[in-house]
RNA sequence: GGGCGCGUAGCUCAGUUUGGUUAGAGCGCGUCCCUGAUAAGGACGAGGUCCAUGGUUCGAAUCCAUGUGCGCCCA
């Protein structure tokens, strides 16, 4: 590292040519540099010992099995931008990747891969069973890192500096014996229980879709919709009940034999009816229907309706009924249990209360069917709860796991259920139980394996976290966290944890954490295990031989290819299926039984959400407390709003379970855990192109459908990602085409990051000239004068005391310059931009603190607006003058420190420019400055530098500036012709003196002679007087609008001069009230008058000088020349530094008297040393055309 | 069906927490200027029922209520 620079930024640049952008080529550069000089494991160690401490940051693991596309730049550009900020800002910031590497996403794809090779015929548990577990999971290991070299790709170029080296992986053993520790720990807590779960079942291929296979399989279909009679057993004989049936409303008739209640809603009204057909016939037995509903009923046959009784959803409750079949009701229907409450109650077919009972269809009253549907199950469940343990209603189920029914229910035993749909109802019609039926239209989810297969609500044994047990507690964390943006809190995942459930844990998978219970094979006794180590000593364990072995043919297969990462490899298999199946010991319960582990893996939310202590294999590996200790809770973490159920929940339920902040938990950590700071990112939409003709055939950008499709036979496209789709562009696109830095930018910059961000070509372009083209042309105007002056700080400067002081370059390093000269001597344009880097390093330094980079990239673009169109447009002169004065110096040292200090800026936000300029900028100093801009310290403001008045006033040069070039467009005078002069028109004095000293300026900028500054000039302007809204609102109230009213109808000259003279205005309004307004409560504004060329703006008006003298116009000639000369220049590829001789050959006596007379001008513009009327000979002529005239220009370099 | 978010110029979005009477930016479009910083730059213009309705207020894009359209998540 002795020879930092020997890097050269730039190769192939001259000093005397401007520097290309060429973004993504010196991208590749900068990662070049970065990976030889380890520049990120560098800008760790020199933070190791901070006196900041640390910054925490957790990287929520991706799935490398698949290929990243662009909605992982947006999460990796967030996560790089904060922990390069706070490394700046003096934090140690560790940055360890991750891999999620389990679960039905891999087991998928392999299957997939296994129907592909012809291994097994389809994809289902049972082929994967057959083909046999074993090779299935080395398969799933294979799979898991297949796109790694693409994920590290992306992450280096996208410039995430991250740790992969040292990743985690939620399959090692650490980490997989780390949730073993968390699991063991609710287990033995009473938190981890077995029970039932509602799942979507496909019954065809025995297995459960989780959400996001099933969502992906709605179609809209057209179920049965029927209206069943229960009558109401009425045991308590009321009157009103007696020969009533309760109208039951469902659309899966084939759960009818599995009824257990009828729902209904408390809070409703219900009708008791008496029904009288169309043919005059009276039903002998009245219904029970939602009074909402009795019309549209009744109207279904076609009856009238006649009301009997109205009462309340809740003196239904407990009302019992005959349930349609009679499966169980035979055998149970008069069990009865005990209550905790004390007495007892029949256990089924009684009316039970359910919010979500609507009238929105059906009939008020829903058939439930406990083991059918969520819904039906919670409802199942308050029931059980009400009764003593093991004395409450069992689940009812006529289906078995093939989807047919049981012997429970012998009119259909062995049939499909949906088929058997239409004969249930032909049967309840015969039994005289229909009252009604049609279709009924909806989404329902089939297989997507197997799309004429529909799903069925199943219940199935699952293991369970007891989470809603705290819920409390997770919103008392979930309080103290700073999310972005806010609503997240007390909207989505605040209403999410509200309605908690307890987590359904385990997964009847094989690819996946292995659920560490292990039962006695004859009592059942449950044990939970917390590492590998804990289940080898338990007596009498064995089967470690079968993992023994299986390594052993492995190796021996293998031969001489078997290496130390196969080692590790089957030392991780240790704790995977099936090798841990094979692991059993004695039970401490029953003799000569065995325990034997629970065959279920986990959910691999569970692996995510454990990260925090996984990570580092807590509480087994060596070292990993203290690195726990660390590294908990996390300061920041990012993700996009899908994570809110996902990796946010699964974080916070386990963090807030097993740390808690009270005694139950495992060891007590104050809120909030395991994270901080959590920025919820929007989504990433895909934009592409669309044949009309066929929606299916796409193009991804416009080019390509225009071509293929015809102009107007397409449409444009914005929506979500899709993989079947393929509607969106690769990263690497991007990268190649405009570089990293503008994708990181556009990410940034553009939008606040939980809107949704479209992926679109044209948007990133778009966001780069007012930002990284602009900078850039700045970095080379700089470069190119400073090499034609020789503008050197390394000269000027103690290298050892650049050393000394960091090699950073700071203001107090760059103040020891020897041309360097204190900002209160330097010219106000200079003062100007130095206050306003200091302000812009205040506020960008302010915003990042508080996680909102939005804001602040959009002080950086208005910062790099105003250094280049103002700072540099304004101080070209200073920079061409071949004098080397200190105005000069002070030009070079102010656009220099801006520079330096930028660059420091926009480090974490687009690295590679960054380190691109400080490299530009510091190349001369070799190793006495840093070799990396990313080792540097954030800047820190220095507010004593920012001058509100200084910028208050070059706003309002800017605005004269502005408004000049407004009069002069309304005129039609181009900026090239000179005037006069103008007049500004203030409204009061002070205005004009505070930008007295900007006369040159104006001048310049505009092209005029002279400046005249006037207070009141009533022939140009006239007066409009308006209140001060804020100020006289409060004071005035009601009467504010008669005082507007009052104001306009003022002369506004004759105002204006009263409050001049008295600080305050008299005014009578409409209803005879008089008001005195002080100068402070009403704005007036001035107005120009008509017939001049005038521009008006908030403060004053510009009125120019339009007559043109024959020494102006000559003058205008002159700079016409100088364009078409320099445009020859630029044409002929001269150097800057390049001298000329120039021939001008024209009949325009004008053209020649006015080249004679400004000779010296044109020629000291142009770097000409000579200037001849006529033609040159030997040089092939430009022909323009000026003021009409014909003109041959002859320019040829002097060797 | 529930929850959350969003609706501002042709397009993409700021502004809404804390109400102030002339609502901004970029792109695109039009007119023009400038140019040895060139993947440039600048000025000006056209373009807005700030989703709708009602309310609060002297004053509403902003606060409240209801409705509506779209998106996401869940059912």
């Amino acid at each position: 590292m002795s020879d930092d620079h020997s890097f050269n930024a730039d190769a192939g640049s001259t000093s005397a040519s401007s520097l290309g952008a060429n973004f993504p080529e010196q991208e590749e550069r900068i990662i070049q540099r970065w990976r030889e000089l380890n520049v990120y494991q560098e800008s760790l160690k020199r933070r190791r010992d901070s006196n900041r401490g640390s910054f925490v940051f957790y990287e929520g693991p991706p799935t490398a099995n698949g290929v990243p596309h662009p909605g992982h730049c947006l999460t990796r550009a967030i996560k790089d931008l904060y922990p390069r900020y706070k490394t700046m800002k003096g934090y140690f910031c560790e940055r360890k990747a991750g891999w999620d590497t389990h679960g039905l996403p891999v087991e998928v794809e392999v299957g997939k891969e296994l129907v592909a090779a012809g291994l097994i015929s389809e994809n289902s548990k049972e082929e994967i069973e057959k083909f046999g577990i074993e090779p299935f999971v080395h398969r799933c290991i294979e799979n898991v890192f297949r796109y790694t070299s693409q994920w590290e790709e992306l992450t280096e170029r996208i410039g995430f500096w991250v740790d992969l080296k040292h990743a985690y992986v939620t399959y090692h053993k650490s980490f997989v014996e780390s949730v073993w520790f968390a699991l063991k720990n609710f287990f033995d807590r009473g938190l981890l229980y077995q029970g039932h779960k509602i799942v979507w079942w496909w019954a065809q291929g025995g297995t459960a879709l989780s959400s996001g296979e099933v969502g992906q399989g709605y179609r809209e279909v057209g179920d049965p919709s029927v209206f069943v009679r229960c009558p109401l057993v009425n045991d308590g004989d009321d009157p009103k009940f007696a020969d009533v049936d309760l109208l039951v409303w469902t659309t899966t008739p084939w759960t009818l034999a599995s009824n257990q209640f009828v729902a209904v809603n408390p809070n409703l009204d219900y009708s008791i009816i008496r029904l009288t057909g169309k043919d005059g016939e009276v039903d002998p037995r009245a219904l029970v229907v939602s009074s909402a509903l009795v019309e549209t009923v009744a109207g279904k046959t076609k009856c009238t309706a006649q009301v009997l009784a109205t009462l309340k959803g809740t003196e239904l409750l407990d009302q019992r009924y005959v349930p349609p079949f009679d499966c169980y009701y035979k055998t149970l229907g008069n069990a009865k249990g005990a209550l905790k409450a004390g007495g007892e109650a029949y256990c089924a077919w009684r009316v039970v209360p359910a919010e979500y009972v609507t009238t929105d269809s059906g009939t008020g009253l829903v058939h439930q069917a406990g083991a059918f549907g969520e819904d039906d199950f919670a409802s199942l469940r308050e029931q059980q709860e009400r009764f003593v343990d093991g004395q409450g209603p069992d689940v009812l189920c006529a289906v078995a796991p093939n989807g047919k029914f049981t012997s429970n229910f012998p009119e259909f035993e062995g049939r499909w259920v949906k088929e058997a749909d239409k004969d249930i109802i032909k049967l309840l019609k015969e039994r005289k139980l229909l009252y009604f039926q049609e279709q009924y239209l909806h989404e329902y989810p089939f297989c997507w394996r197997a799309p004429n297969d529909p799903l069925i609500q199943y219940p199935r044994k699952s293991w369970f976290i007891k989470t809603s047990q705290f819920v409390d507690k997770l919103l008392a964390n979930n309080a103290e966290i700073n999310w972005r943006p806010e609503h997240i809190k007390d909207g989505r995942f605040g209403n999410f944890l509200a309605g908690n459930v307890d987590w359904a844990l385990s997964r009847e998978r094989y690819w996946g954490t292995p659920l560490p219970i292990w039962i006695c094979e004859e009592t059942g006794y449950q044990e939970a295990i917390g590492s590998y180590d804990e289940l080898l000593a338990k007596p009498g364990a064995t089967g470690v031989e079968v993992w023994q072995s299986a390594r052993d043919a492995a190796k021996a297969e293998k031969g001489e290819k078997w290496s130390e990462k196969d080692d590790e490899l089957w030392e991780h298999l240790k704790v995977h299926k099936p090798y841990i199946d094979a692991i059993t010991y004695d039970s401490p319960k029953a003799p000569g039984a065995k325990m034997r582990r629970a065959p279920e893996v986990i959910d691999c939310w569970f692996d995510s959400g454990s990260m925090p202590f996984a990570q580092f294999g807590y509480p087994h590996l060596p070292g990993s407390k203290e690195a726990f200790e660390a590294n908990f809770p996390a300061d920041f973490i990012s993700e996009a709003i899908d994570q809110t159920r996902g990796w946010f929940y699964s974080q916070v339920a386990i963090s807030t379970l097993l740390f808690g902040d009270a005694k139950d938990a495992f060891e007590s950590k104050s809120y909030p855990h395991p994270f901080k700071n959590c920025i919820v990112l929007g989504l990433m939409l895909a934009e592409w192109y669309e044949n009309n003709a066929n929606k299916t055939d796409i193009r991804l950008t416009e080019k390509e459908a225009l071509e293929d499709f015809g102009k107007g036979k397409f449409s444009k496209r914005v929506g979500k990602m899709s993989k079947s789709l393929k509607n969106y562009r690769k990263p690497k696109e991007i990268f190649d085409k405009y570089g990293a830095d503008a994708l990181r930018w556009y990410f940034f910059a553009n939008q606040a990051p939980w809107n949704s961000i479209v992926y679109s070509e044209n948007a990133i372009k778009d966001s780069m000239p007012d930002f990284m083209i602009r900078l850039w042309n700045v970095v080379s105007f700089f470069k190119v004068y400073q090499g034609i002056d020789g503008f050197a700080p390394e000269k000027e400067l103690d290298l050892d005391a650049v050393r000394a002081a960091g090699g950073m370059l700071d203001h107090a390093t760059l103040a020891t310059g020897k041309t360097f000269r204190p900002y209160a001597e330097r010219a106000e344009l200079d003062r100007w931009i130095l206050g306003e880097l200091n302000a812009t390093a205040q506020f960008v330094d302010e915003r990042l603190a508080a996680y909102d980079h939005f804001a602040a990239c959009g002080k950086l673009r208005e910062f790099v607006d105003s250094l280049s169109n103002w700072y540099v447009r304004r101080s070209r002169d200073r920079f061409w003058s071949s004098e080397a004065n200190s105005a000069k110096f002070d030009a070079y040292w102010t656009l220099y420190e801006s520079l330096i200090t930028l660059a420091k800026l926009i480090a974490p936000f687009t690295p590679f420019i960054a380190e691109r300029i400080w490299l530009q900028l510091t190349e001369p100093f070799g190793n006495a400055t840093l070799a990396s801009v990313h080792w540097c310290d954030y800047p820190s403001a220095n507010l004593d530098y920012f001058d509100a008045a200084l910028s208050r006033r070059m706003a309002d040069v800017r605005e004269i500036v502005s408004l000049g070039r407004n009069a002069r467009m309304g005129a039609k005078l181009k900026v090239r012709q000179p005037l006069a002069g103008i007049e500004v028109v203030f409204n009061d004095k002070s205005s004009a003196d505070a930008i007295a000293d900007y006369v040159d300026l104006i001048k310049d900028e505009l092209n005029v002679k002279a400046i005249n500054f006037i207070e009141r000039a009533d022939q140009y302007v006239s007066y409009a007087v308006t209140p001060d809204f804020k100020k006289l609102g409060p004071k005035l109230g009601r009467d504010l609008p008669l005082v507007k009213k009052a104001l306009g109808t003022l002369d506004g000259a004759a105002a204006n001069a009263e409050m001049l003279a008295n600080g305050k205005l008299t005014i009578t309004v409409d209803d005879g009230k008089t008001f005195e307004l002080t100068s402070d409560e009403v704005l007036v504004r001035l107005l120009a008058k008509d017939g001049f060329a005038a521009a008006q703006g908030a403060n004053c008006v510009v009125v120019l000088a339009t007559e043109l003298t024959p020494e102006l116009v000559a003058e205008g000639l002159a700079r016409e020349l100088v364009r078409v000369v320099q445009d020859r220049r630029k044409e002929m590829n001269c150097n800057y530094t390049d001298r000329i001789l120039v021939g001008i050959a024209t009949d325009s006596e004008q053209i020649n008297a006015a080249a004679t007379a400004f000779a010296d001008y044109v020629k000291s513009e142009t770097l000409a040393l000579e200037l001849k009327l006529g033609a040159l000979e030997n040089v092939e002529p430009t022909n323009v055309k000026i003021d009409g005239a014909d003109v041959a220009v002859y320019v040829k370099v002097q060797d």
